[in-house]
DNA sequence: TTAATCACTAACCTTTAGGTAACTACTATC
DNA sequence: GATAGTAGTTACCTAAAGGTTAGTGATTAA
């Protein structure tokens, strides 16, 4: 019998496992949208993304911040408020977001429209 | 005291729900990359993806199928095999996974550079 | 005085994802 | 006859993700 001989696809597998490992589950891209859109506070951002409960936002955010993703300011006036920011660094998802967004469309119609 | 309004993103951020709810997961998007590099076969599929295990590999072939992503066909000679493919609707996420791999490969750059 | 806002955290629970090992039925090779 | 490959499935189990509820301590608006 003949031994099946895979292709090998590792140069584009690794690096997609690199990106997913930072960028996978529900929420991350869905905060970091928000954030780009200009909301800051911890309750505007939890308003802006459906369903998203306290708890998780909390422990995405810290992940985000791990990831050099987004920036958490502490703005000592009365009262303190936090305020969270896109680093320069998440610019650099911005053309995989606008492909999701996209593919997101296309995607619905085509389940839609058959 | 101030309320806080969330500035509305909903218009991106429902396809990128939606996009997420199809594509998400640790494999789905390893196991497209995989078959469009001409991966047919079940083992072949599987030897190329690293450290996914046959149950994993069965189920998630089946979720792509469901989804119009990958085909699968029964060859009918001795002894059956069985192909897998990707569908013309599967092509449609070629640019973004080429932007997954390209930020993959920034972000690693990113890390380890820091 | 009461209630609400802000940015969380803790304790607890459920759901989903994923892993392990064994097994099937057929074919092919040593 | 023994072993290995093919394409999975089944049962069982663990780990991770996510949800629920309640509460904190400060402020502030009605």
């Amino acid at each position: 019998m003949k031994k099946s001989n895979p292709t090998d696809c590792s140069s584009a597998i690794i690096p997609v496992r690199d990106a997913l490992d930072v960028i996978s589950g529900k929420w991350k891209i869905l905060i970091l949208i928000s954030i780009t859109h200009g909301n800051k506070r911890f309750t505007e951002i939890q308003k802006s993304v459906p369903k998203i409960t306290a708890k998780v936002l909390s422990k995405e955010l810290k992940d985000l911040e791990e990831h050099l993703l987004i920036e958490r300011k502490i703005i000592d006036d009365y009262p303190v408020r936090i305020e969270y920011s896109a680093t320069p660094h998440s610019q650099t998802l911005s053309k995989l977001v606008k492909e999701l967004q996209d593919w997101g469309v296309k995607h619905r119609a085509k389940i839609i429209g058959k």
